[in-house]
DNA sequence: AAGATGCACAACCGCATTGTG
DNA sequence: ACACAATGCGGTTGTGCATCT
């Protein structure tokens, strides 16, 4: 009744692949295809699993893999993407072009779900933590109908994109599938209400574009210096979303406005470097 | 200088889904 | 409709490197 293995483990090879064996995998696939994985590694001459020789092929080999460090328009990209999908990372690395899934993933556990917990969001519902007591409780605000107007929008966007198309009822001249889509949600009324939402909540971590971008606290660090960095940050944001917008140039309007919208932008106290 | 600690990333594992006979 | 195989996906772990103490 048990599950087949995906391969017969005796005389298999685990751990970190080989600089030869990724020129084998390469040249394999550059002549035949990958075709079936599972038989793959017995045909290229390699002692992997099939499943080992994909997840190589397709998180680091393939040709198409945009390698180095996010840039800040990709993490809102990321993030904004993660509040429509939730944790299906297939789908977010089809939205964010030579990233793998894998890659946001580990984007997402290291970098992002820290900076959404220290913004005072739930990493897994983006909304603002209620742990406050019943005195503070701003329970005023619209939670729920913000929260089903916005997983609506959220099951719109999963219909959308399981038909393998991600436009609104009238298509937009470009052919390609559109990350400006999630920005216009995003944008939308129903994002609104989400980020201002968001925006109700404060916190005291550092600035997660510092904390990615640098090292360990490498942007200049004191409070009197908030000023200063806030313009380094929109600066670079202006920059990003430049460079953004040479692909879909009716968006930076829309995205610059997104950006500035992000509730990273109510609060910049966490953009100063956290050394006391 | 050396050990401890934290971080980033690659890779593995197991379940879910899809395809096929 | 069913069973089985193949593939895809997400969660988790392992490892190497950088930084801190």
């Amino acid at each position: 009744m048990g599950r087949t293995p995906c391969c017969d483990k005796k005389d298999l090879k685990k751990g970190p692949w080989g600089p030869e064996e990724d020129e084998i995998l390469i040249n394999y696939i550059k002549e035949h295809g990958h075709g079936s994985w599972r038989s793959l590694p017995k045909l290229a001459g390699l002692r992997r699993c099939g499943k080992s020789c994909r997840l190589r092929w397709t998180n680091y080999l393939r040709p198409d893999i945009k390698r180095g460090p996010f840039t800040v328009d990709e993490e809102k990209l990321v993030i904004q993407l993660h509040a429509i999908l939730g944790n299906r990372w297939a789908a977010i690395a089809a939205q964010v072009p030579g990233r793998t899934d894998n890659e946001i993933k580990n984007l997402w556990n290291t970098h992002l779900k820290k900076r959404l917990h220290c913004m005072g969001l739930d990493p897994l519902t983006h909304e603002p933590f209620t742990h406050y007591g019943p005195t503070t409780a701003p329970r005023s605000f619209p939670t729920t109908r913000h929260i089903a107007q916005w997983e609506s929008a959220r099951l719109e966007a999963e219909a959308r994109l399981s038909k393998g198309s991600l436009f609104l009822d009238s298509p937009p001249p470009l052919v390609k599938p559109d990350p400006d889509y999630f920005l216009r949600l995003w944008n939308s009324e129903v994002g609104e209400s989400f980020r201002n939402m968001n925006g109700e909540t404060k916190t005291d971590c550092r600035s997660p574009i510092a904390s990615s971008s640098t090292k360990r606290g490498s942007v200049s660090g004191s409070s009197s210096t908030s000023t200063t960095a806030r313009n380094q940050i929109e600066d670079r944001i202006d920059a990003s979303f430049s460079s953004f917008s040479n692909e879909s140039e009716d968006s930076s309007d829309t995205a610059l406005q997104l950006l500035l919208d992000f509730p990273i932008n109510n609060d910049m106290s966490f953009l100063e470097d956290d050394t006391t």
